[in-house]
DNA sequence: GCATGATCATGC
DNA sequence: GCATGATCATGC
């Protein structure tokens, strides 16, 4: 008989289990790991972990890994940057099926059934060190998603009531609406057309690296199949958990379980609205120090958010991108919008679902518009949160392919405004003399992805 | 007026 | 030093 190194029904012996993992990797701690797995490089660590570190085989997908202890394990990496640890990549929770949630509720949902405890163990993410070899790092974060009874709370010791880290009402609302857009997007019949964007801080994201072989899936209410999609904290999110509470420099929204992020924002536009960049200025008593200075009216919106311009909890949480936009009198923008640059190699070697730009078109956007009067002078317009729909996604992605295959013939006649109504390419650059190599090796002036102005004053226009 | 090419000021 | 978001400049 092997002895026994923790209790596999109970949520503290398993935690003060996991708690010897830190400052250590798999490796230190069975060495035989090496001998009896040939995953040497490469496998999930959490399943190695769990084998090998916990000798523990999971029941099944649908309960916890921990059934008896209502405990689901999960590693997660985490890069150092700027000396604190930033979470790698979001944290997968459960896949998403397609065929079932359609008929759940929240409360029953098997994303909850599994997910509702977690232990979240973190490990320091280097490309170059074999997975069995990470260190974990940070402490174990014991992470509860839903409500619970009083009764479970009296059951419960204290001891790991003061270790557990319970999601806050007004974060459990919004999770409990992100599931409930997901489901509802799928009882609609367009499981196919799910974004990250579509939701704040749990999002429904794509498996695997993409390409033209991804395996779909058949949806219930359409004949069209989907991209296999899985349940997920969304990267900054899991920045929040492992930050805990010690950000001081970022304030709230006031986000709860009766106000909407919607509601939130327009409170704070709200007495702005209809005034010039002027009057605005004066009013939060911030001045333009260069006149040529393109980043005013980001400055003021964020000083509209919050003052000082201090970051915003659940704007960064949800992942938020704020764009500033100035409509002519016609209506449309004189500028497209612009993204980061690219390298002529690096896209070359990606796939669509890879690519930085692909990440863009499917996060949700803040858009803080002007919009000049008779006089020519811009006053602001009611923000909203918007996320590039389906059909327009699949544009972008014909014109980021387009690119690829262009970058590999020609570098220099790539996708120009006309060709299409929602994206082009164009120059990004410092000066002249930012260039980036291309495959046909000359220097070339950086570009980037732009989204049209035409476009961008119709997404205005559709939601204002 | 518009497409396309070019570059500015800032913050990290 | 450089990426970023944004706007300017030119020529048809």
């Amino acid at each position: 008989m092997p002895e026994t190194k923790y209790d596999k029904t109970s949520v503290i012996s398993i935690l003060d289990y996991s708690k010897r993992l830190i400052g250590k990797s798999l490796a230190d701690m069975v060495p035989s790991v090496n001998e009896r797995t040939n995953a040497r490089n490469k496998g999930d660590l959490g399943t190695l972990v769990e084998r090998y570190y916990f000798e523990h085989s999971p029941p099944n997908n649908h309960d916890p890994d921990f059934k008896e202890a209502g405990l689901e394990l999960k590693t997660t990496g985490v890069v150092a940057k700027n000396g604190k640890f930033r979470a790698k990549e979001r944290l997968k929770l459960t896949m998403i099926n397609y065929e079932t949630i359609v008929d759940e509720s929240w409360e029953e949902s098997t994303l909850l059934n599994k997910c509702n405890l977690m232990l979240i163990l973190l490990y320091e993410f280097i490309k170059e060190v074999p997975v069995v070899e990470r260190q974990f790092v940070l402490g174990p974060i014991l992470l509860q998603l839903s409500n619970e009874s009083n009764t479970a709370k009296r059951q419960r010791s204290r001891k790991l009531s003061q270790q557990m880290f319970t999601i806050s009402t007004a974060d459990r609302e919004i999770l409990k609406r992100d599931w409930e857009l997901i489901r509802q997007k799928v009882k609609d019949g367009k499981a196919h057309e799910l974004s990250e964007g579509d939701t704040w801080y749990l999002a429904a994201s794509r498996n695997g690296s993409g390409g033209e072989r991804e395996v779909r899936r058949r949806q219930p209410n359409s004949n069209v199949k989907a991209k296999s999609r899985a349940f997920s904290l969304k990267q900054t999110y899991v920045n929040k958990l492992i930050e805990g509470d010690s950000n001081q420099s970022s304030t709230t929204l006031g986000v709860n379980r009766r106000i909407t992020f919607d509601d939130a924002t327009q409170r704070r536009f709200e007495p702005f609205i209809g005034k010039s960049i002027d009057e605005i200025s004066e009013e939060l008593d911030y001045f333009k120090t260069s006149p040529n200075y393109k980043g005013f009216n980001m400055d003021l919106a964020k000083r509209i958010l919050a003052s000082g311009g201090q970051s915003v909890t659940e704007l960064i949480k949800a992942d938020i991108e704020m764009k500033t936009v100035v409509l002519e009198k016609s209506g449309f923008p004189k500028e497209s919008m612009s993204f980061p640059g690219f390298k002529y190699l690096e896209i070359v070697a990606q796939e669509w679902e890879e690519s930085n730009f692909c990440e863009k078109v499917e996060k949700k956007f803040l858009m803080i518009v002007f919009r000049k009067d008779e006089f020519n002078v811009p006053r602001l317009m009611k923000p909203f949160y918007w996320n590039m729909p389906f059909d327009d996604r699949q544009e972008a992605k014909r014109v980021w392919l387009d690119t690829r295959r262009r970058v590999l013939q020609d570098a220099k006649d790539l996708p120009k405004l006309v060709e299409s109504h929602v994206a082009h390419v164009r120059p990004k650059s410092r000066d002249g003399s930012d260039k980036e190599l291309t495959p046909q090796g000359d220097m070339l002036v950086k570009k980037c992805f732009w989204l049209n102005r035409k476009y961008i004053g119709l997404v205005i226009a559709e939601n204002t």
